[in-house]
DNA sequence: CCGATCAATCAATCAATCTTGATGCATCAA
DNA sequence: TTGATGCATCAAGATTGATTGATTGATCGG
């Protein structure tokens, strides 16, 4: 049973990945959870931007965190990636019709 | 025999579904191509804003146009779809592995 | 406690995108 | 050839998003 996501309630989740610094962190993170100081080095960007990057990706549901000590892991949700799998293979299995005579 | 498509080359794609106004066109192109003007009045929306867009996702390669008379039609690029599907199913596979000590 | 480390947040600047209305260029019907 | 239609394009302004550097709060080791 999918649950049958709206394009509106994808639209987050695309704007997350609309970055290539971004989908880099996203790559780091398939690879397993990560800590911000993890990510910040690997990736030698300021830790400003790569918390802000972290924000919006967690704010779109793409990402989870959780405390550990001083320290803050980030991961995939795996939920979110398949959400937008789905969607894409629903837009594929959508019989595309000629267009009709049109105007 | 997947061209695995790095995220990088990935990244305009993710920028034109990044907007509801084009997840939007996306989903009535799902149903088949459509000239410009049929889209323009299903959309109710300022023509040259919607060529805006198309020419966003064309450029992207996410759609295709072709002219016949006076007319454009548009329609889905499958391959971007496809490209776009399996990437994601590429991260959900990546084994996750718990993040080791750290720092 | 104290100093150090990790990471979020804020304000300011800068950059990219979107929107709007106007204009131009083809195509078509008459 | 003229007028109308379909669509791209352009310039200006508005909106949104990203970067930077500084600051803050929390947690830790000593």
């Amino acid at each position: 049973m999918t649950p049958v996501t709206t394009a509106q309630e994808l639209c987050p989740l695309f704007k997350a990945l609309a970055d290539p610094r971004r989908l880099e962190v996203v790559l780091a993170l398939a690879a397993g959870e990560r800590c911000v100081c993890e990510l910040t080095e690997q990736m030698g960007v300021a830790q400003s931007k790569l918390s802000f990057h972290l924000k919006v990706m967690r704010e779109a549901g793409l990402l989870d965190s959780r405390v550990q000590g001083r320290w803050i892991y980030y991961r995939l949700r795996p939920e979110a990636i398949a959400e937008l799998g789905d969607w894409l293979e629903r837009l594929q299995t959508t019989a595309p019709s000629k267009a009709q005579s049109c105007c």
